[in-house]
DNA sequence: TAAGAATCCATTGACGCCCATAAAATCCCA
DNA sequence: TGGGATTTTATGGGCGTCAATGGATTCTTA
């Protein structure tokens, strides 16, 4: 059971294309792979933050899954579909482990428009990874940590 | 059950590695083990401590436990996420039982930087260890030691 | 045919893997 | 029980492979 950990930060190309850090890469393939060629990532604008939503086979399944516990043909579920899929691409991955972001995504998570040289930050989070622009995120980070800090108590993981 | 128990300190060479102390290994080894060359161990940046917690499987199923109690789409689980997967590096053990250090974690550790000899102290601690600065563990187990003297107090306090 | 996209190729630098040596702990046997 | 032999650790270094990145070439399609 491979998930994505850690981070990595990866040069946006003139051409928009990137490097899929290569554990992630390994991690995609044993999750839903799906013959050489036709390979790719799902990937979404984040609800709640300026990154992009990133996984294989299997977060595609787990959005399938929310969906499957609403009523079939109710406001909630029809909204819900829209948002979670609507804005959902599929991006290949090229013979050498790249993908190429799409303006639109670009856009939503802070990261500079075509031609412009940039680093995406690949943040893993389990059973899915995110896309972020490296500032923004070394903020969340920080943020995520005094908060980590802050439950640590409850959690009781100061022990291990 | 196997436990990371005593400390070591071993050299961290050039390239950035360092040996894992052969009791460490035996334990990581019955932990969860899996097959030769796919060896790694989880290793993260202390929150309260300018040290690596590091562990094995045993350690990263404890964190996946922590966040599969929380709901899907919650801001708690976002932010536990990233402070916990975000943060961990899986380091490969390579066949001689060491690990290469990125610079990240040791900056965290006040462990000098690329290209520098050092030295690091393993500290067992149960189901985890810690990797340490030699002098600052030092400073570090002195305050254990005295608090540890206190408490002797209190909890011998009938006997006298 | 031109613009954009996808595929292929080349470079470089990091990392994993292997071996060689040295020190230390363990074992073995008289 | 003592001393030598053997095995395990720790550590240094060399080399090959793979990942990341930049650029060129081919393929689509408008």
């Amino acid at each position: 059971m491979d998930r994505f950990v850690s981070t990595f930060t990866n040069k946006l190309d003139a051409k928009g294309r990137v490097s899929i850090p290569a554990p992630f890469r390994a991690v995609l393939e044993r999750d839903g792979y799906r013959g050489a060629g036709a390979a790719g990532i799902y990937c979404y604008p984040a609800i709640d933050a300026a990154a992009l939503d990133c996984g294989g086979e299997r977060l595609a399944q787990k959005i399938d899954g929310l969906l499957a516990g609403l009523p079939e043909y109710s406001d909630e579920r029809d909204e819900l579909s829209v948002a979670l899929y609507g804005d959902v691409q599929v991006l290949s991955i090229d013979g050498d482990g790249r993908i190429v972001l799409p303006e639109e995504l670009r856009a939503h998570a802070g990261l500079g428009s075509q031609g412009t040289l940039a680093q995406v930050t690949f943040v893993g989070l389990g059973d899915k990874f995110q896309i972020w622009n490296p500032s923004q995120f070394e903020a969340r980070r920080k943020i995520a940590r005094e908060k980590a800090m802050e439950h640590r108590k409850l959690l009781g993981s100061g022990k291990g």
